[in-house]
DNA sequence: ATCCACAGGTCAAAGGTCAC
DNA sequence: AGTGACCTTTGACCTGTGGA
């Protein structure tokens, strides 16, 4: 039995080992598997995006990893999996920290961009004081900013390269800020999506009769989906991961995309199991019910999208963060 | 040639095997296989001592292991069975550990309890001096522990349940020290059993005659009875473990059961194995003589709880480590 | 002989551990 | 804290053997 040592593919030492589907060091393994297993966060790659030479890889946690996505090896096992209910209340504990800072917090910068929530340490806050007034501005850009610091605790982001990170999140952050809202007005049996003060999340009413229906599509269309659906918390939490989840973006490289569909999959594994187990053998069923909540999103954003264009067009000029401009142009 | 697959009985894989008497994956029989043959301990379960759920049997070797055991695999035929006298070398080894505990080490904490002796990792030992003064207090505590040590190197015990191996070293432990004493009393020509200085095993004399009777017997019943049968030291060695490896006590669980009375089965093959190469076909009457030991430590058995109990009754306060008194209650 | 069911063995890959 | 050399455990696959 002898063995042929091979060169590593990720940093060319000799080895004689195979690990999770490719000729890798002992080394390169065990950093691979704990960085996915631990959900440990990447220290940055300080010579740009250019990725190290292979003698240097050591030092880059960054290039590292992303050589050893590009390699090959296999993500998806060493995934952990914790039990569903394990998930779902770690999911709830998400949304309930976004919600608070959405209702609680204001930044000390008032024009952050999604780059600096992203990559910054720590971007800073101040509590609001209770009389603080809130309008449709604050409103929307506390909505962005509350869903970006949520949706960067997800490995899948913060593993990913920054330049997929700015896709990921700039691509999302409106429709999950719209889910959410959604998911609180049909909690609280209302009809109409409004900001945490009750006020209506569209800055205006447009005289015209024809654009008062895209508003009231933007309005109404989730809740009522919602309501046809009589979807629970569970079934919210499991879905908004897979809003933001989606590897069909345009332009993620393609360790992105690894990363991406291979979250998606565990995150819609998740969801699946967790209809077959409510619902037996209509699992199935209810999960392709719930699935088909994704392309409503899809037309609520066409409807925002519209709405600011229309709004723009009519030289109405209400104060859009640029924030929210990076997530608008997106759509 | 059409292979029904059905479920693992432990497990729930689906499989064609069956192994060990049972349906059973070829993972379960492996690991079975490895635990039993190699004498590997288990490591202890994570989630308390409910059994896992089947799907994450895998990760947890005590549950495994036990759901293994219940759902009927055969053990007997995997138990190692060295040569005779190999086992015999290896029971005087352990032996002679135990006396090494008893006459050089003393434990850093004064008042260890049977379950920190049996499931903690290390218990701290420090050499004595030899100048140390023992009294019959410290040597009790001594005997009981290094007792105790060398009980938990037996699989019957390691393998067992935390609940069962208390049973098992609770119900045990004096009268292996008793034996064990006895067996050295004998081999020297003495005629009452004493601590390792030779100081008496018991810690005053009743003046009361009727008491004295009591305190002689405990001193002198095992022995006699030794020089009775002029027993050995092989003898003394396969008889020693017979005594713990007891499976009519109380309160034992099923897989408790079951493991205590299969190595019963195997020691006591292994003795009369041994009497039947030394006495030819006198074999099994030795073999039945030396078995009668096992009642005649029952009744000393008896005779130290009695001796215990007057002893209290006549106020006669003799410390008595928490440790032993764990062994006393049980008898 | 030759099938085949089950026991037992092998080894690559996965999963820890621990000193640095 | 993170790393990587070294160790342990696992289970897919293989070989051996005894009965029909």
């Amino acid at each position: 039995m002898v063995h042929v040592a091979r060169n590593c593919v990720i940093c060319s030492r000799l080895t004689s080992d195979f690990s999770y589907g490719v000729d890798c060091c002992n080394a390169c393994k065990m950093f691979f598997r704990r960085h996915v297993v631990k959900e440990s966060p990447l220290k940055p790659c300080l010579s740009g995006n250019e990725v190290c030479p292979p003698d240097t890889l050591a030092g880059c946690q960054f290039c590292r990893f992303h050589k050893c996505l590009q390699s090959g090896m296999t993500l998806e096992p060493l995934i952990p999996k914790p039990p569903l209910n394990d998930f779902i209340e770690n999911l709830s504990k998400l949304d309930s920290y976004r919600y608070q800072i959405l209702c609680n917090y204001y930044p000390i910068d008032p024009d952050l961009n999604v780059a600096t929530v992203l990559f910054f340490k720590k971007v800073m806050y101040t509590e609001r004081e209770p009389e603080s007034q809130m309008n449709f501005t604050s409103w929307i850009y506390m909505s962005a900013l509350a869903t970006i610091e949520v949706m960067k605790k997800f490995p899948f982001v913060y593993l990913a390269k920054p330049g997929d990170q700015l896709i990921l999140t700039r691509s999302s952050f409106m429709n999950v800020s719209s889910f959410c809202a959604a998911f609180r007005a049909y909690s609280s049996n209302q009809e109409v999506l409004s900001f945490p003060d009750g006020s209506d999340v569209l800055p205006y009413e447009f005289v015209s009769s024809r654009y008062e229906e895209i508003g009231n599509r933007i309005r109404r269309r989730l809740i009522s989906k919602f309501v046809d659906l009589k979807i629970n918390k569970d079934e919210f939490l499991l879905l908004l991961v897979l809003i933001f989840c989606n590897p069909a973006l345009p332009n993620l490289s393609e360790t992105g995309q690894i990363l991406v569909s291979t979250y998606q999959n565990v995150y819609s594994s998740a969801l699946f199991q967790y209809c077959s187990q409510k619902y037996e053998k209509c699992g199935p069923i209810r999960y392709t019910e719930l699935l088909s909540v994704i392309s409503v999103i899809g037309k609520h954003a066409e409807d925002v999208n519209n709405y600011f264009v229309i709004s723009q067009l009519h030289g109405i000029d209400c104060f859009i963060p640029s924030i929210v401009e990076e997530g608008i142009n997106l759509l």
